[in-house]
DNA sequence: TTGTAAGCGTTATCAG
DNA sequence: CTGATAACGCTTACAA
């Protein structure tokens, strides 16, 4: 079968203590260590990761929890964790939980099961109770993209209320004062933050708000549809529409496509999160870009921390800002030019 | 610390061996079941995957190793197997190869070293030495997508020459005569199959192939804007283009955007591979659509198998059934109308 | 610096 | 059906 230490401390003559003390890079008399290194090649030497992880208690891997897979932001996220993970030799499990909260709950007790070392978590919604227990049960735990409200958890997320906030801010500079927002659900703490940016913008722009241009979906794929509706069946209905995450401003694109409007003449329209299709359509769309690769780089950075023990700062929330590209998909209604 | 089988033993008053016993499903007397239960709950018991692991050497993990996390196809294919190695209990460990050859090397290493009990490669060459090295360890390999010639191993694939024969054979009947094609590595096997059914096409409706409507690309990321300039510069320029992959797919649309060239007027374009957005540009995009859940399924399903010894059919090529979406982005250069 | 040996938490064998 | 006990392959005191 394959070789153990021990047949490797046999080989080279010396002890499997000494073997072990090689392999993990404590001091061996050179003439030792040639030995060792000699068998180790001869043997194809292998060491079992199960075995030392049952003394350490370490698994070398880490559970990566996602709302879905094929979701361009998770995926970007991941993406960006990669490199970090790699350079210590963690593997990553990903889980998709398909944006339900019970799946989410079952698959952090999988991995709790599985003893991973470390967790990251982009939770579906503002519940944490299930998060508490993994850190009662001493597992590091980052969260991405969405803060949990009375949770004590490091976090890295954007500044949403900003990234909204621009959007905003650029349609009414553009000339337009009745502007809808597709907002997300309101447990969903980004969600929430977007709508705060959206506010806040036509507070500062003295414009009134309007609740019937703040209409609700979920934040899945498909969703949102009847949220366009809705808007654009209203008697006096809004001449730009700020859609606040990727799966609604797919749907927006659809919808409008569907009904044969037009974006950017018929209609202005301003999206979340950005993919290389988005500036293929006519015209292409205004978006509020994240630091998708960055959010997943932090966050790993940040677990690998924690793992090693280094509580420094925690909770630790860190915001990364956001920017925005600015096209044609929002009319201009003002005769002078914007910069 | 963590309770251990024997604490639950101790709490159960019941040997140890007999809690594993009970643990593993096997026959345990209805009094002892009660105690055992009871105490297991009582110390909120887990067991420990890796003393487990130690001794039955297995680790119930599974590598899947893909040329990129952000690539559509791969994130589609990895949703399709994960309903199956939830069902077993299958960790996922996920590595992106990011295309490169060496990295798939050394990725595989990783994953031998973690001693997962099974792997599923996306390979990106056609290169299979490392992967013999898999098999020779008996650890079993499914292969996805690509198959790798002069290697017996289990194989899902789409059938590609039918996929590409249907799309240009498509092409064709539209009265197209002068169809370029932008080709994939030929290293690639799906690339060769794909070329190879544009050939038959061809063949089959007598029409002449002209080798310089055959250009050569990477399927990478970005990759094939040069294949498309050089197509377009040639004084007798196709009327046609199918591209053979999604990458390529989606950097033929920004090209073809960036010359003001607008596709189903200027040139008809054929697309590789279904993405919602495809569908949303003007005019919505002609593509050969490939079950990618269903190879992720498949692919799972016999790697299943195969890690519970079952070698049935051994070395199984199994090949999916490809569809195309037909719309306006391929003129129809006669009067008749196509059914 | 090294060898020895006890343990990590299971499973599996064997005798009862 | 159960209990006792020897592995599994490694790390880590401890003593030399």
């Amino acid at each position: 079968m394959m070789p153990t230490i021990k047949d490797v401390a046999k080989l080279a003559n010396v002890s499997i203590g000494t073997v072990s003390r090689y392999l993990n890079g404590y001091n061996v008399k050179e003439e030792n260590k040639k030995k060792i290194e000699l068998a180790i090649k001869e043997l194809d030497f292998k060491f079992n990761p199960m075995a030392k992880g049952l003394r350490t208690n370490k698994t070398f891997s880490v559970g990566v929890l996602i709302p879905s897979i094929t979701d361009i932001f998770c995926t970007q996220v991941i993406e960006g964790m990669q490199e970090t993970f790699d350079k210590y030799n963690y593997s990553i499990i990903i889980c998709d939980t398909r944006n339900k909260l019970e799946n989410e709950i079952e698959k952090v007790k999988f991995l709790m099961a599985k003893r991973v070392d470390g967790i990251i978590i982009m939770p579906v919604s503002n519940n944490g109770e299930h998060i508490k227990l993994i850190q009662n049960s001493g597992m590091p735990v980052v969260l991405i993209d969405r803060l949990i409200e009375n949770l004590s958890c490091d976090t890295i997320v954007c500044d949403n209320v900003n990234g909204a906030y621009e959007a905003v801010e650029n349609i009414i500079r553009r000339g337009h004062r009745k502007i809808g927002i597709i907002a997300g659900p309101q447990n969903i703490y980004t969600a929430k933050e977007r709508l705060e940016g959206y506010r806040r913008a036509l507070n500062d722009y003295n414009i009134e708000i309007n609740e019937s241009f703040i209409v609700y979906s979920e934040y899945k794929k498909g969703a949102g549809y009847e949220a366009y509706e809705r808007l654009l069946n209203l008697k006096d209905r809004p001449s730009a529409i700020f859609a606040t995450n990727y799966e609604t401003t797919l749907t927006g694109i659809i919808f409008f496509k569907n009904m044969g409007i037009s974006i950017g003449e018929d209609i202005s329209f301003f999206g979340y999160d950005q993919t290389e299709l988005f500036q293929m359509l006519t015209p292409p769309l205004s978006v509020v870009v994240q630091p998708m690769n960055e959010i997943g780089k932090d966050a790993a950075e940040l677990l690998v921390k924690r793992m090693n023990g280094d509580m420094s700062f925690f909770p630790l929330i860190k915001r990364l800002k956001t920017s925005i590209v600015v096209t044609d998909s929002i009319k201009n209604l003002i005769d002078t030019k914007i910069e």
